[in-house]
Formats: C-alpha cells, sequence, structure tokens
DNA sequence: TCTTAATACTACCTTTAAGTAGTATTTAAT
DNA sequence: ATTAAATACTACTTAAAGGTAGTATTAAGA
C-alpha cells in the first residue's frame, strides 16, 4: 500500500521547486539535495517538462521551474501522470471495478478510507506543501 | 496505490475459505471458482499454510480450510504476511520514518486518511467479509 | 497393493519497475 | 568561435514481482 518510487520521487522534486519560488533549479544540485540518482532524476524530469508541470530552460545556466502556480498543481494530477492510480470505482482486490452494484469483500469496509484519500489528494496543491515541515 | 497482486489473491482465497463453514476445498476448484492461475494459487496457499492461516489436509480427499477461526484473521495480518507495508510512522514519500518531529512535506496531509486505512485494515476480520456481498 | 487425486518442493521463466550509460543538443559566458 | 554547463534522447542493465513447469510426497479408495 505505497506509492511507486517513481511518483514518491517526482513529488518531493515538484514540492522542492515549488518551494524556490521562480528560481531555477538544476538536475544535479535537485540530485544531490533530494538524494535521487541523476539519471534516475533527469528521467523524471523530462516526463515532468513533457506533461507540462515543468518547464525546463535549456543550456548554461539552464534549469527546471513550474510550469504554473504551485496552487494549481494537485498531488492527485501527479499520480495520474505516474499512474498511481486512485480512483472512486477502484476494486481494491483488483476484480474490475467496484460499486454499490458491484461489490467486492471488501468493498464497503474500504469506502471511507478510499474517498479520503482520494479527497486529500484531490485537494492538496503544491502549495500546500509548502513551509517549514518540508523534510528531505 | 494498491494492494499488491499477491495481497489481493490471499484476501480473496481466505474470503472465500472462510464463507464455506470448514468444508474443505481444492486448489484445483478455487483457481477456477477465483480466475487465480493453479500454480500461482498453490504457491500463495503454500505460504498461508506455513505462515498458520490455513491448515492443510494432504492426500486424496485433501484441501485446505481456516486454522482458526474467520473472527480472529485481520485483515492486516494478511497484508503483513505478504509484505503490504501498512505502518503508522511510514513516510509516505518514502524517506524513512514519518512522524510529529520528522514530517515529509505531505505528513499532515496524510495523517487522517492513514489512521483511517489502517484502522480499517487492523479491525476487519474474514468474518466481517461474509455475506452476500460476496464478489468473485 | 495399486491408482488416483490431492498438496509440497525446487527451480525456472516472464514482465515490469527502477536505475544507468553514453551521446546529442542547446545556450550563456569568455 | 570556443568552451562549459546545462537539458534531451536512445538504449541498455538490474532487481523484484508475478507466474509457470515438473517432480516428489501423501493418503483415500478401488
Amino acid at each position: 500500500m505505497e506509492l511507486n518510487n517513481t511518483t514518491q520521487y517526482a513529488i518531493r522534486m515538484l514540492s522542492y521547486i515549488a518551494n524556490s519560488h521562480g528560481k531555477l533549479q538544476n538536475a544535479k544540485e535537485l540530485s544531490q539535495i533530494l538524494a535521487i540518482p541523476y539519471k534516475f532524476l533527469t528521467k523524471i524530469m523530462t516526463e515532468l517538462v513533457k506533461s507540462e508541470f515543468i518547464i525546463s530552460i535549456r543550456g548554461r545556466e539552464g534549469g527546471y521551474k513550474l510550469a504554473k502556480p504551485a496552487s494549481q498543481i494537485m498531488v492527485l494530477d501527479i499520480l495520474n501522470q505516474f499512474g498511481d492510480i486512485v480512483k472512486e470505482n477502484q476494486c481494491i482486490l483488483g476484480i474490475g471495478t467496484c460499486d454499490s452494484e458491484n461489490k467486492c469483500s471488501l468493498h464497503d469496509q474500504w469506502v471511507t478510507p478510499k474517498e479520503m484519500m482520494i479527497k486529500m489528494f484531490a485537494e492538496t496543491s503544491l502549495e500546500n506543501l509548502e513551509g517549514d515541515e518540508f523534510k528531505i
């Protein structure tokens, strides 16, 4: 019951960049600060650029910054981009979809925690992650 | 954000067996009913036997049954057995452990959904999974 | 006692996620 | 112009999860 590694890294990268208020961040430093392997970080970053979370400036003095205000990037968007599915009708036992018509054996117990989780991911933006509680 | 495949299968297997009120179930039939590959099912079942969720009877007319009352097998126990970690101090961003002293950037938002999830898994037994809502 | 139907064991294969390597491209500074 | 420092691209390797194959063992029933 975990987010996959790539998603975890992506959130940390975006969260860190969101805290640097528009100042360009480069891959080398990010890799050191966040303790994410350089080559893996750049790979993920390229996906974040393509999916328009991040704008990259190439060449010397280049780097990365957010493509839109931190308040407009929801954690749920990041999860979706990296295939960490959290859907309303998702069956926790992996038997297709689950709803009130078609329930798996854990369905009723799972409804409430699942909804809380989805709500949290959907309502939390990168802006909400700023502040002293940032951990590396 | 999903349970791993093996855990999902194990819950479904145990849940089905819990609903058969002591009648021995064999791997071949379970495999057909639950649509789980036979060889994979027996592999998981052997682990359930070794970890004392299940008692197996070998030989002709053999099969599987619960090793203890359904009310005493919690879903959380199954998760733990198959490495699906759901712990109080588990960091959702995978940076070691997380607590009120040492917070990752998502910590505060994650606390409540996480606790609900853990509570649900810890308090739900196989007995609670019985009934008409059983889906295959 | 022999056959058959069941679980158990050992070892392997396949797929996917995670991570790495090397080169090409871009651009500011000198 | 040249260099240096940055991102982008293509392809590969590694590790872990998921799944399969074949054989051994067990025990009821004919």
